[in-house]
DNA sequence: TGGTGTAAGGTGTCTTGACT
DNA sequence: AGTCAAGACACCTTACACCA
């Protein structure tokens, strides 16, 4: 948990990867089902929005975000090339992208699914997209005061896997205790993973463990254990301690 | 804009060994 | 014996750079 931030005025001029992302605790732990490009598109918005008072965002309707390609290619240094086809491509399949969430109720745990936008439209021939964010997403994105996870859009934006991208925002909305400690379901959700992966721990370790701690390491820096939680032979949790390194790091 | 090559990521499958 | 995790290998897909 963060404590509560003072919003302060957006500076039009700043770098877009030097905004922040911010998104309530409760989202950054959902199941966001989306992949890199869309995850970059998703953040990259966020991040255009970033310390924007609530106020300010109803006058200026900014529900609805603009993105060029060129800031994409800038943010994630890629080129334009690549930045034209993966915005266009995100901007596709993102119409059809849920964010999960399993809420606690006196009858049993119940899922609730909601989209992260109305809207998602690229302008072909103008390199931009224009995403309208759906009303439900909207309360987890601005005028957050309590339980929110807050980073730089450049602490990602080195990141190659989704994976990767995932764990680091877990890791952000636990930072305060250093550890993370998800039951493997809980895992499992925030991780996106396929069934393939949920079905067989090997697999989980092989293809969302490791290579995401590999990443985050090498990329942000950051000084990571990780055991698993056994019942028995049979993997039923995660451990993870995490921490800055103060040499390298860009946690 | 489209084609091509390369590197990295992702997946399937088989074998081996440890544990219940 | 059955189950599960680990390791190795091959193959496919994706991301990206480069060039015409």
């Amino acid at each position: 948990m963060k404590a509560p931030r003072a919003a302060v005025a957006l500076n039009p001029d700043a770098l877009l990867s030097d905004r922040n992302v911010n998104m309530s605790n409760a989202l950054t732990r959902a199941s966001h089902g989306l992949g890199l490009a869309e995850k970059r598109l998703i953040a990259s918005c966020i991040a255009k929005n970033d310390s924007m008072p609530m106020a300010e965002i109803h006058r200026k309707g900014a529900w609805t975000v603009r993105l060029s390609a060129a800031e994409y290619a800038e943010t994630f240094e890629i080129g334009l090339d690549s930045a034209y086809e993966q915005l266009q491509q995100a901007a596709d399949s993102l119409f059809n992208r849920y964010v999960r969430t399993v809420q606690e109720t006196p009858k049993g745990p119940k899922e609730i699914k909601f989209r992260w936008v109305g809207k998602a439209e690229y302008h072909k021939g103008e390199g931009w997209v224009e995403l309208h964010w759906w009303h439900e997403v909207v309360p987890h994105l601005f005028g957050l005061r309590q339980q929110f996870t807050s980073y730089k859009l450049k602490q990602t934006a080195a990141l190659r896997s989704a994976y990767s991208w995932r764990l680091y925002e877990c890791f952000k909305s636990w930072a305060g205790k250093g550890r993370y400690t998800p039951s493997i379901e809980e895992f499992h959700r925030a991780m996106d993973a396929k069934e393939s992966h949920r079905a067989n721990f090997k697999e989980l370790r092989r293809r969302v463990i490791e290579p995401a701690v590999t990443e985050l390491i090498e990329k942000n820096g950051l000084l990571i254990e990780w055991t698993t939680v056994n019942a028995g032979r049979k993997v039923v949790g995660l451990d993870f301690k995490f921490s800055a390194n103060p040499q390298t790091s860009l946690f």
